[in-house]
DNA sequence: ATGCTGATTGTCT
DNA sequence: GACAATCAGCATT
């Protein structure tokens, strides 16, 4: 049954570890509805973040507040951040209890990019390719945080996707030619973990961060859509 | 009640 | 490349 089927995906894509979980994000179609439109744009960066032994993690050494309860949630759960009045979208890795995460830093619109220029004020790359203007863009907010990220053919169910809920397709997934590492942005004075290799981007994307003009590639997807493929933990 | 911090963005030089 | 804006959350008084 295709239900089963999707939880089962869900289910065991969500546990992986924290690393691995980061760059099979890549090229995946994240959705949302915001009021009566279809927003949604392939990841194109991610960051991972290590749970209780990784200094620049909100758990590091296990800490737990009202504001990240929701990192120990399942594989699967959604974390928000609010720095400087910007929404940072996380999705929880691992086991619940477990309290690792993958930080969403860009995505390359795919449905509602009108919607998404209005929402940021701005047209081209600025839409999205960062993770406080990718939230500002689909309109994700504190409603979100601690629920639950639904697996969803965009194709065959969008009349079952409803607002403040998180969507994954991965049957329109791309599937990058090239992942590059880097250290994590925005991260001084943390030792090792300040320079750790946890950022994970689409070699040549336009919507990555601090993308400079001539990296720019419109190859940077290999061309046919993949089969779904992934460590079982 | 007060102070500090920060997984950012936008603007200006 | 430097810096100001701006605020929730948490620790401290």
């Amino acid at each position: 049954m295709k239900v089963n089927k999707e939880k089962n995906i869900f289910k065991d894509f969500f546990k992986q570890d924290t690393v691995t979980l980061a760059k099979s994000l890549l090229g995946k179609l994240l959705i949302v509805k915001s009021g009566e439109n279809i927003l949604s744009g392939y990841i194109t960066e991610t960051e991972a973040y290590l749970g209780i032994i990784d200094k620049a993690c909100h758990s590091y050494k296990g800490k737990r507040t009202p504001k990240v309860e929701a990192l120990y949630g399942k594989g699967g759960t959604v974390y928000i951040y609010t720095m400087h009045t910007h929404k940072m979208l996380n999705i929880v890795a691992c086991e619940k209890g477990n309290p690792q995460a993958v930080l969403i830093r860009g995505i390359e619109p795919l449905d509602g990019l009108g919607i998404m220029e209005t929402n940021r004020g701005k047209t081209g790359i600025l839409v999205s390719n960062g993770p406080g203007k990718l939230t500002k863009a689909v309109g994700i907010n504190d409603k979100f945080n601690m629920s639950e990220i639904t697996v969803i053919n965009r194709n065959e169910n969008v009349q079952k996707i409803n607002e403040n809920i998180l969507y994954i397709d991965f049957e329109m997934s791309k599937e990058p030619k090239k992942i590059m590492k880097s250290p994590r942005i925005g991260i001084p004075d943390k030792g090792i973990w300040t320079r750790k290799f946890l950022r994970f981007y689409v070699n040549g994307n336009k919507y990555v961060s601090g993308m400079k003009k001539g990296d720019f590639s419109e190859k940077c997807w290999k061309e046919k859509n993949y089969k779904i493929k992934f460590k079982k933990s």
